[in-house]
DNA sequence: CCCATAAAGTTTTGTTTTGGAACTTATTAC
DNA sequence: GTAATAAGTTCCAAAACAAAACTTTATGGG
């Protein structure tokens, strides 16, 4: 089975995994929630590279987690902004956050 | 930057996302919480093929997830069970399931 | 004994996704 | 008119994934 065909799962963790259970895709929200907004510091925050962003941004705007707005008129530039959906995925960041300063050391110094 | 470089990154969640952050491992988490522990249980239930399945329980007990259990000596059968920190994500997936539940809707009928 | 079944993987082959880097477009500031 | 900025897009090679068959070890039935 395919990873894209877990939209219709019966299980509600199925499917809401099959919108944010990719790699990079929490990362976003996560930089969502520290009050980023725009594809350049999204890119530069969480590492990944713009080919992957774009595409993931796109689909967290197609699933309304993500709304995608005109900040600036000319020139014309977007930025994405969390909608309530998206909004109430964050105390599950919150867990993994916790989990991680329990669970996970770092082992040494990286830069992202 | 590759994803498999988060592990040492500045931020928790990365780090968590790290170990549980890629396609399929919190559906694996999802089966242990429902009580399931063996290879076969996890790959019907989860609709992942077993090559993927066998990297990501080793991956899983490498990072202390989950602990490899011999369950019947002769034929030698292994199964997987939670450790302590495996058990402590259990409430993001619980929020994650609220949140599939209350944002998700099944489109149309599917096996899995 | 011989054959079928069971469980936990491993291997193989082909397709899809990802990573890295360069390129595009529109507009402002110098 | 030239460089800089922001938000993407495009290209190609490398890595990950999907599907299906195969392997290993042991049990139970005829």
């Amino acid at each position: 089975m395919k990873w894209s065909e877990l939209s219709d799962n019966w299980c509600p963790v199925a499917r809401t995994l099959s919108v944010v259970g990719d790699r990079w895709t929490l990362l976003i929200l996560r930089d969502c929630y520290l009050g980023k907004s725009k594809f350049e510091e999204f890119a530069e925050s969480s590492g990944m590279t713009r080919h992957i962003l774009a595409e993931r941004l796109k689909r967290l705007v197609e699933e309304g987690v993500l709304e995608r707005r005109l900040y600036s008129a000319a020139p014309k530039r977007y930025d994405y902004v969390l909608t309530e959906k998206g909004e109430e995925l964050r105390p599950a960041l919150r867990i993994m956050k916790d989990w991680g300063k329990k669970h996970m050391p770092v082992r040494r110094e990286a830069k992202a």
